[in-house]
DNA sequence: GATGAATGAGAATTCATTCAT
DNA sequence: TATGAATGAATTCTCATTCAT
């Protein structure tokens, strides 16, 4: 038929990328406070303060601003675990250290954290979102068997794992002592 | 609000005291199937067989049917390391005991496992989840605590929940192997 | 919540400045026609021939539309009341000038009249309303005042205020004379 | 046909007529606290401390429930006034006792005035409710006219009427002195 | 006689999405 | 290109009423 026009090289067209990007930032940010149930088109918009047609003309589909929004806050959480790992050079004491990345990951980085597992939730029933968490979990592992043996890497990505999943709940931060006992017995081989 | 309606029950089925708990149920199915977020009482209803008055009739709210599916999931659980606990005795290998415990829960005991972790993302922002979730910790570490020692236990615990959380996402299981060297490296001490 | 969803507007009518003010005239009718309880999203909408989505649009919530249905009713009995005002000059004889204007409030007007009236049963319960009601209160004393004097003009706004609930009631319409006599001797000082 | 049994006297089965009351006082309550529209089997129910099976038993429908409700409510104010009329042999001053006839109306007598007027609304729609109201408004009229004369009698029954109103809706009780002047102004001839 | 579990009808409201402007 | 008015599908929840117990 005549009717479909496909013409245009295959390049996404890019509108306002910067507007783009702040409706994703917007988005982690109405989620660490409301949760995925709750995204909505016009709770994004308040937050970014665009207008609410903004939000539905830069993604065609609220599905597309979720695994944007889900996407970026892996990347941030793969950025701070990149930045910690290269400042453990002359940080021979890895059981601290990583309790300082937990403590960090549930105080500064409270938000992506947050939303980085409600991804591994929503994941469970969105096929779009499965290739972003299955990097995630990836990237991290290869981070912590770069930083120790490919088995005590995988045991450390499951159980920081584990640890920010139960310490998302909390109202309270558990004693940076506490944390690196644990990764002590798990390093003590 | 009073003139003009002409509505009412007809009645089919008589007085059935087990109905809540198969509402439940039935909820747990629903989560399982399609998310938290997707739990509707329409679907509820259609998984129980039951009228759609009947979950609210039961429920006063969603999150009331949400608490009671969430801590039955979380109980069921709870029963299920309790049995493989006291399975123990004769059992020395316990990191192969452990890994058993993980594929039991990715696979026979699937729709109960990703209820669980659900329910860490809905209590997020449901406090009247919190309970619940801060209960199943509580519990499951009690147990690992009691077959090793305090922090062994613990670091049981979040591996645990760090590994089903990430074998929840995933379409194939892991062997046995794996597994058994992953906790064979925790309780190397 | 996303997932599963897939709808949204076809699209009839054309941008509609007129519409939010349509919506609120239909309110009036309906409530005239079924009482302020009976106030539907849907039996406005039917009335005012708009989709319902249009209800919920314009108006964010029923208590909204309520009030602004309120409003004009009672402005629209006020404007009426203004116009008897201003014909009154060449009228020396004010209690059959009175009972006309009760008159033609019971018959020609008699929707705005009945509106108006629930106005203040739905205003005891609902203060978002209150200040339209005293404000209409307020509005016809400062007329019936211009006309007489202080205190004849407040006593002539409650006589009216009490027969106009009286003859909302009744199907049948009281006899000029008896009105007339009735305001004669509120004005006979 | 046989099916149908016409058994027994004509008068209704009392059951038990206290709480048959009692009920139809909740409601009184329950009306003048959220209004007619807001008036629930279960709002009653938890109002009178009865089961919620209860106000159906003693009440077919919702609409008789109201019908004695407001009934009760206007016969209060009937024998209110009649008792105001009673007292008025040695008090040469009427219009005062009008002040404090309505003093009292929108004091200690303020459910049940409310609930009257509330009867005029919900009257507008509910041919039911249509003899109480005018009962109500007939027995006033007749008392009023008792203690002045026909027209004198009439018009202080509207003023009532459109004071209560007018008052029902404001926080502030008004003065006896503002009261008493109007009430003057209608008896002076 | 009395109770409350059960049910279906319908209410308000939310919101993804479309599309005229 | 960008916006927001418009729409309809679906949601939660309420509640009068019925009827088994």
């Amino acid at each position: 038929m005549t009717a479909e026009r496909v013409q245009g090289g295959g390049r996404r067209r890019a509108y306002d990328p910067a507007r783009r990007e702040r409706i994703a930032r917007a988005a982690i940010a109405v989620i660490a406070k409301h949760g995925v149930a709750d995204l909505t088109h016009r709770k994004v918009a308040a937050e970014a303060g665009v207008p609410l047609g903004s939000t539905t003309y830069h993604f065609a589909t609220l599905d597309d601003l979720l695994e944007l929004a889900l996407l970026r806050a892996t990347q941030d959480n793969v950025a701070q675990v990149e930045r910690w790992a290269a400042g453990l050079g002359g940080y021979p004491d890895i059981p601290s250290a990583l309790a300082d990345l937990v403590l960090e990951s549930v105080t500064t980085q409270r938000d992506e954290t947050i939303v980085g597992y409600a991804l591994y939730t929503a994941a469970l029933h969105r096929p779009s979102l499965r290739s972003a968490s299955e990097a995630w979990d990836a990237e991290l592992t290869r981070i912590f068997v770069g930083c120790t043996d490919e088995t005590t890497g995988q045991l450390i990505a499951v159980a920081v794992c584990g640890l920010l999943v139960q310490l998302s709940l909390s109202e309270s931060v558990p004693s940076r002592e506490w944390l690196r006992s644990l990764f002590a017995k798990a390093l003590a081989s």
